[in-house]
DNA sequence: CTGAAAGCGCTTACAG
DNA sequence: CTGAAAGCGCTTACAG
């Protein structure tokens, strides 16, 4: 169990040279030496020990991977994705999460990523320009999923897009007033996901002359209690809304809850488009906007891969697509509105 | 950025030696040349290669986390338990996840984590008895969380008594045809949780002098649909059942959508109680046992630390504690039943 | 309190 | 195709 490289050696009747190359499948092996070699260290049930091999190779084979938070299905749907290209090549994941602004500037301060792994997968962390400089100038490869940086490479979906298809499907319904529920707008260190969903919400509505109004806007946290604040927000200024496109699925519940309350009836009286395809939502009926995490996941960390091979990464799709998945919760406008 | 210890000696106009202890703080550096080193170690922005260290100690300083999946929000619950406690004393954490059989065996057969971790920390990971004992022989820390093995220390919750909790709740409320809407049982190798919980239904019921009948009891696999189907199943057989206790919270909201599907109330006509306080409970108004899934994984990580260190871990505690949630799906049994 | 030196277990030119 | 040897960047007795 604590066989070393030498100990195969000797037992092989090789150097610690051959064993080495004949354990990698390197090329300029006989194949009888390299049989010898693999029976021996199957005998004395070898493994080597990665922290020498990486040390004398100068190779970390391990890839940091960065999230806001460890909450929800959609940061592990991710990390599985890049995990299942990653640990194919037999390189480690180091995880890093940041949840607090204290956990954030620790990172980018401490980077105890350092000397310790040969990529970093920034999974939807938003950095300020410096932030990206400094580090794009370590030297480590870095890509990101979702929130995209100006100095490295990155996978994400088209939010502007997939926000238009939710609204124009609501409009396309004969919903005129749709209203939205959405995350953060102002604070620049937040996600921009929020900016694009909106861009396109107000694509959608001009494109079919609609005049959206400011007070047609809510903005929370992206969670179920922001969902249930917007949605009376909203319809306190507009009774009259039918529709909402909410930029989560978790919103779009709380907006659920909210219209329940209120003791109208979804999608009677108002319909509601939401954004992830969370796990609940089938069971809830809900009309929503899925995208590939576990896709954008496994080509990010293609990408990452790449790159510490020195490949050329070529074009690889910088947008992912996404599909409207459509259920019970939004339905053509009534005949009679309220 | 790819400073060396030798480097900083050479700034420090120290050996390599005592900037290695100084860096470390040992004692037995003066307070002068320690303040010489950190000095030039902060120059040259010197961080220490992990894998230097590593093979030259002997220590890898990082555990394994072993978890069933990474999907729902109890594990990383746990896992950041786990995390808080030993990133503080710069460990790092390898996530092994096995959702599959075949991911399971090569787990199991590989051993991946040897020689590259100092300790192991199994959550919830049903294991056999030579498998156990297997791990437990290859020399390193074996700590675990929830799912016990007989050959390591582990923590966990007192499935027996939580489910009599939950139980006793509905009995004390007056109902007395109490189904249960639990996980596998039959299958040796799944979680034991399921085992213990209905022995703490049972034992509720039989104090209370209620004879359960086997057509009482439905099991599938935890889930969202496991819950709807149970529903279904028991209503059909027992339309007289006036509540349920599900061993999963997600069992219990697919019992609400199927009591829902079948024009009755809850809890005017059926009581529910679920298990484990999923985050999505709360705004469905679920009553439900609440579990200290960090307080779990910090646990088990103290103990995992302890006894890498050597120390003694004395008598820890084994069980930590529950609490029943009480909201809005358990209520008074209906004073004209159906 | 400090340094010289051996050693951790590998990989990789370099020779042959 | 194979081996001897240097080197990766640290830690740790051992001396002083």
């Amino acid at each position: 169990m604590n066989a070393t490289i030498g100990d195969v050696a000797a037992r092989a009747g090789v150097s610690v040279a051959t064993v080495s190359r004949a354990l990698r499948g390197l090329p300029n092996v006989a194949g009888s030496t390299r049989e010898r070699v693999l029976r021996a260290a199957a005998e004395l049930d070898y493994v080597v020990n990665p922290n020498a091999s990486r040390l004398a190779a100068g190779r970390n084979l391990t890839v940091a991977a960065v999230v806001p938070h460890m909450q929800g299905w959609y940061f592990q749907a991710v990390l599985a994705g890049a995990q299942s290209v990653l640990e194919g090549q037999g390189y480690d994941m180091l995880l890093y999460s940041l949840p607090t602004p204290a956990a954030r500037e620790r990172f980018l301060t401490l980077l105890p990523f350092r000397k310790r792994v040969d990529g970093v997968l920034l999974i939807d962390i938003p950095l300020t320009d410096p932030e990206q400089r400094m580090l794009a100038g370590l030297g480590t490869d870095i890509v990101s999923v979702g929130e995209r940086g100006a100095h490295y490479p990155g996978v994400s979906i088209d939010n502007v897009s997939a926000g238009r298809t939710a609204t124009e499907y609501l409009l396309d319904l004969g919903h005129r007033r749709v209203g939205l529920v959405g995350g953060l707008l102002e604070d620049p260190m937040r996600f921009r996901v929020g900016r694009d969903r909106r861009e396109g919400w107000l694509r959608a509505l001009q494109e079919h002359g609609a005049v959206p109004d400011p007070s047609w806007e809510f903005y929370g946290d992206f969670r179920l209690i922001d969902g249930v604040r917007g949605m009376d927000t909203l319809f306190s200024a507009h009774p009259d809304l039918t529709s909402v496109f909410c930029m989560s699925d978790e919103m779009a519940i709380g907006a659920l809850r909210a219209i329940k309350e209120r003791g109208l009836r979804c999608p009677e009286d108002v319909s509601v488009v939401g954004f992830d395809d969370h796990e609940v939502s089938s069971y809830m009926g809900l009309t929503t906007v899925s995208q590939p995490m576990h896709l954008l996941g496994r080509t990010a960390g293609e990408i990452l891969l790449s790159l510490a091979r020195d490949e050329d990464i070529g074009h690889y799709p910088r947008h992912l697509p996404t599909s409207l998945v459509v259920r019970e919760t939004a339905a053509p406008l009534a005949q009679h509105p309220r």
